[in-house]
DNA sequence: CCTCGTTGGTTCGGGTTCGAACAACTGGTT
DNA sequence: AACCAGTTGTTCGAACCCGAACCAACGAGG
């Protein structure tokens, strides 16, 4: 109907502050874990879902709808996580495709190493420095985002 | 003082919302882009900062600023760009060293007719689908936020 | 049993990104 | 004038990531 051609102001920075964000945050979270623990976030990703899982698995598929990359992204990075040992490939009991990742305890420790670090620049950058209502506006304006779009990811 | 190693439940449910948006969103974005033009996400920033500025050029190091590109990234893409016509390159008459990119007249249309789709699909993912008030949230949030981190790289 | 459409995971090729190293230049200081 | 710390943009090597193509295996319906 009357779709204007291009964001109107509020839109506009509202977008930009998101963009900008996500990136700052990205790059920095991304550089304080290479330096600390010389794993990337993508890697670090992968270990806290695997160590949220019973047991310490999860199919590849499983792994890969919870982090944020696609299939033949994280057949690249779990494969760089067992050259390091962090992580053990097992073949699936009841599917013979299937192939089950599990967290070695090289693993657990590696996670239980970079954690507090990681936890603590998040802190700072991400919940720090906001007041009390900033964050829960923000918090559940992401949220209501995130369920807006599962719907629309399916 | 008292720093857990680990990000309680609210810290984490929100940092793990502002994660997997920004990571779908993006795909979506970087997709519909592809599809309707032809250029990728960082393309598009490039020309959205270009023609924001005074002439349509810019610097190429305030043109790195200000996309969330690296020096080198922002010369690959340059390029790209200047293969594809849509920039042309000027030297900068008081700085030897300096770089000038400018956008052509196919870079002006080129922006021109991906605007509008553009402009949809973040509308119909980033704004539509909340409320006033937590699009407000999300917004002040997200700015404090910029403000906080612009502090930290400045 | 046997299709046959679907799913699971890897491989492959190409494009994108980054940081470090580099060479050319600037502007201020002595 | 000569220096020198800092800036500018590019190049290079490596890592990363994605989609498409692929093969093997599932499992529902005949």
């Amino acid at each position: 109907m009357d779709e204007p051609a291009w964001l109107d102001e509020h839109e506009l920075s509202a977008w930009q502050a998101f963009l900008a964000t996500g990136a700052i945050i990205n790059r920095l979270v991304e550089q304080q874990l290479k330096d600390d623990s010389g794993l990337s976030h993508s890697q670090y990703e992968v270990l806290v879902r695997l160590s949220d899982a019973p047991g310490g698995e999860l199919r590849m598929t499983e792994l890969a709808g919870a982090a944020f990359t696609s299939k033949s992204g994280l057949t690249y990075q779990v494969a760089q996580l067992e050259k390091a040992g962090l992580v053990r490939r097992r073949a699936c009991p009841t599917d013979v495709r299937g192939v089950i990742a599990s967290l070695t305890d090289e693993g657990w420790a590696a996670l239980r190493a970079a954690a507090p670090g990681h936890a603590a620049l998040v802190r700072e950058l991400f919940v720090s420095g906001l007041s009390r209502e900033e964050f829960a506006g923000l918090t559940s304006g992401l949220s209501a985002l995130l369920g807006r779009l599962s719907v629309r990811t399916g």
